[in-house]
DNA sequence: CGTTGCGTTGAATAAGGTCAAATAGAGTGG
DNA sequence: CCACTCTATTTGACCTTATTCAACGCAACG
């Protein structure tokens, strides 16, 4: 059944099969259309009205599976597409020189990554899953070619890639000014928020990462984020057990972060 | 003399026109092409032939003049043209809760700022000029419309916005993962790098920010900043008194630098 | 010629990092 | 299903680093 909706959508974009996607194994591969998507408002399409989408035929793109600690790509590969997550939980990371890695972000469903890699035409970054998903994948050059016969579609972008600059300036100045506790602080409820406008609960969920990638993440050793942890847990504000987390107190939370 | 140029321009653009810009007090207005512009190679054109560049009569802006301490934009301000700079030296900040302020970018020549303002048609930033200087004003609509028209305008944007993603993406790895001689070491070569792209001394300039704005640029107190150079300068790797700098070693400088 | 802002330096302190050990799960192969 | 291994996590003791507090010098400016 799924296989009759693609069919449905393959012929509606030849463009997008000519485009070869990078798997290991040939898997069946889907098609599907924004206009279609339960992520509609969150994604790629946020803000564009309903005839918008639909107006636009070519806003169907080929699906990828991708299986917990897979890579979606990785750093120095060529930039063809930039990918929106459908489903599932990722890393975006660089590699050091002495082996460490950094942690950038964590995109989830909604999420758009790929877009740094316009400059050089070279991807910047490694995507890994920690959680099984599925991802769009959207040929750039395929969609630039849209977005110059739909105003809406560029601006849709530009306003994509301005969101990742905000972020990350947001992140520069989480790292550049505040200390251990406010960092995590900020983390627990930047997640919480994110699975919340998901449909999840804001005050329970799984964390899918390890303490390492958190404390890459924000600048701190994996230790440093155990005892801030456990520190938020003596003091009541939340229940950590491994990855499962409760938030008791977002309000309390609120205030250890200075800013924000 | 520069009043006969301006108006020559003037004519190719009457769109331009239709764009006020927000000044104190009402400052003769220039406009110039960026096919004119010495800083073609270098600013939004980066890359575009010159045909193309030439093809565009409406990649003509007005010109607005800066001075030392004055604000470009500040943040909360609706966002409608974004801004390249022609001469000068600049400083992005956000402001803090508590009077504090973090520095995001030390802009200069040919660089291009207000492009985050996207997302949410405000400006997230403050910019402000540390010496005088000049930037273009570009209205986004304006050159949003004639992006569409031109392909490689708007590519040369959506490189531009992937450009700045990077650039921050490679301040985050820095504040999150060096420390601080490896910090300031790293700033002092990008600024090097930067100087010497525009033509000037790579070994020898003057630092146009205080101590205080490195380290909140860097995530360090000013103390720290001050002692790092002092340590630098101890070890013969350059030689700072006050503003002026002379870089004697850079490849040690480099070694300071894990990774970069 | 005082005032003000910037920069340097020192001493004390606090924050986070490093090293190390113990424990708990998750995954693997028998 | 169990034993074994590997990785993740927590916690403690100690150490390094950067911050804080404070004093002082210097230059620019009214």
């Amino acid at each position: 059944m799924e296989q009759t909706a693609t069919l449905r959508y393959r012929e509606r974009t030849p463009s997008a099969a000519l485009h070869s996607v990078r798997t290991a194994r040939s898997e069946p591969r889907i098609s599907s259309a924004c206009s279609d998507c339960p992520l509609r408002t969150l994604c790629l399409p946020t803000g564009m009205r309903m005839e918008e989408v639909l107006e636009v035929d070519g806003l169907v793109f080929t699906r990828r599976r991708v299986r917990r600690g897979e890579h979606l790509y990785r750093t120095g590969e060529v930039f063809k597409s930039f990918y929106a997550f459908r489903s599932g939980f990722f890393k975006t990371y660089v590699d050091g020189p002495d082996g460490d890695s950094q942690t950038i972000a964590f995109p989830m469903a909604g999420d758009v990554v790929g877009l740094d890699g316009i400059e050089t035409d070279t991807h910047r970054l490694n995507v890994v899953a920690l959680d099984d998903g599925e991802v769009c994948v959207i040929p750039y050059a395929h969609f630039e070619a849209l977005a110059l016969r739909v105003p809406s579609l560029q601006r849709q972008l530009h306003k994509l890639m301005s969101r990742e600059i905000v972020r990350e300036q947001e992140l520069m100045t989480l790292l550049g000014g505040m200390r251990a506790e406010a960092r995590v602080a900020a983390f627990l409820l930047a997640l919480s928020d994110k699975f919340a406008i998901r449909g999840y609960s804001a005050s329970q969920f799984r964390l899918r990462m390890t303490r390492e990638e958190i404390g890459s993440y924000l600048g701190l050793k994996l230790e440093t984020v155990s005892r801030v942890l456990s520190r938020f847990q003596e003091n009541g504000l939340i229940t950590v057990e491994l990855r499962s987390l409760v938030i008791h107190d977002a309000k309390k939370l609120a205030a250890v972060t200075p800013d924000l």
